[in-house]
DNA sequence: GCCAACGTTGGC
DNA sequence: GCCAACGTTGGC
């Protein structure tokens, strides 16, 4: 079992969407190194830290969970949709996406909260100039931040 | 809106 | 294969 921090923009998909949607696809990956993650590394099960980012204070909004195997992404093939890609086909589709299920809701942990915690000093989405939306954590990361920042005991 | 940092593209 | 130019990300 692995643990893993994505970004969402909230005004795509927040923390209320998800728990409201219950689980929807993580569309929208265009970066090759997530989608490897996704494609190579994933496992139904895997803890998710959701990230809002590009909003007014950015920061970890709940928790959710790896819930299927990677399948490739529909709005690849959508001339309408902003994440179409001409170069993919259904042949050899060059995106991927895992659907994530809400697990819970927490108080926002603000990135201004996290960068004060040594413990978390070596998070990827601390390092400076890191762009990627799915990172791996480590389980030592998932456990001071679900009991330590979140006090919960019961989750994963 | 600014801008640092990064990933991708494409000419050579 | 190099690398400059460009587009994007995302915090502030």
């Amino acid at each position: 079992m692995s643990y893993w921090l994505m970004k969402s923009e909230p005004d795509e998909v927040s923390i209320n969407d998800l728990a409201r949607l219950g689980q929807v696809p993580w569309f929208g990956v265009r970066n090759y190194q997530a989608r490897n993650f996704m494609r190579d590394a994933m496992q139904v099960g895997d803890g998710v830290l959701f990230y809002h980012s590009s909003c007014a204070t950015p920061g970890i909004a709940g928790l959710a969970r790896v819930a299927s195997l990677p399948y490739p992404d529909a709005t690849q093939f959508n001339p309408a949709s902003p994440y179409f890609d001409a170069q993919s086909t259904p042949d050899r589709p060059r995106w991927v996406n895992v659907d994530v299920a809400h697990v819970a809701t927490t108080p926002l942990i603000p990135l201004a909260i996290l960068r004060q915690s040594p413990a978390l000093a070596g998070m990827g989405i601390l390092q400076k100039g890191s762009r990627l939306s799915i990172t791996p954590v480590t389980a030592a990361e998932w456990q001071f931040i679900t009991r330590n920042l979140m006090e919960l005991h019961d989750v994963f």
